[in-house]
DNA sequence: CGATTGCATCGACACCCATCAATATGAGGT
DNA sequence: ACCTCATATTGATGGGTGTCGATGCAATCG
């Protein structure tokens, strides 16, 4: 029969490995900052497809040390890419990046 | 003139507001967790669809009140749906929560 | 070559968050 | 009614992280 006291713990495995979470959380922990998003909302609407580093500052709203904090961190998690021409470095989207984050997060959860 | 003194710092403005930013920022922070990572999939890879709460603590490995707070935050982040059923809590996905984010987030970095 | 400028790094601070042991709550079974 | 069991809550703790002022570093400009 399938009464209610057997109807619990049977025994459910995971599919997606400690290791392979880990790693798709620290890409969308690089992705779930209001600063950080807004880095990345600016370089995508700019018509160039590429922002100075002086740029964000203002439209932040953030000291210049928090926003270069910023820029550290989606560039080591590949999310942009830094390009120094002269006095300045320009930042532009890592290609494909974001939509390879969400194709695994989807991946994970279909 | 296109000299290089004047090719930066041309008052580029935000497309996503703060607001908007924080919110979507909330919403990829309740998925940017190992721990979470695996509830969904192991929820997602059920055939029933549906997972008895007491059946993620032996998997994922963390303690039973570790295991309740990230599906706490699951649900109040509107990713999952908790079902009370005699001594059991059976937890589904919330349908297209996890697309939602991730077509908020593509079109913020389109 | 010295001054200036853009960006990174450092140190410090406050705050959030994941985690667990202990305990509470609440529903079922006996 | 009591006991059992599944889940939630509490309290505490340790580590991580966003933030900024001060400073360092390079490259450019005068």
């Amino acid at each position: 029969m399938t009464d209610q006291s057997a109807a619990c713990c049977d025994g459910a495995s995971l599919q997606l490995t400690s290791a392979e979470a880990s790693l798709l959380a620290s890409r969308l922990g690089a992705l779930a900052d209001p600063v950080r998003l807004q880095i990345l909302s600016m370089i995508s609407t700019s018509p160039a497809g590429e922002v100075c580093a002086c740029d964000f500052v203002d439209p932040i709203g953030k000291s210049q040390p928090t926003v270069s904090h910023h820029l550290k961190v989606l560039a080591e998690a590949g999310l942009v890419n830094g390009d120094k021409r002269g006095r300045w470095i320009w930042y532009r989207l890592a290609p494909g990046a974001v939509n390879a984050t969400t194709t695994a997060l989807l991946d994970a959860t279909s």
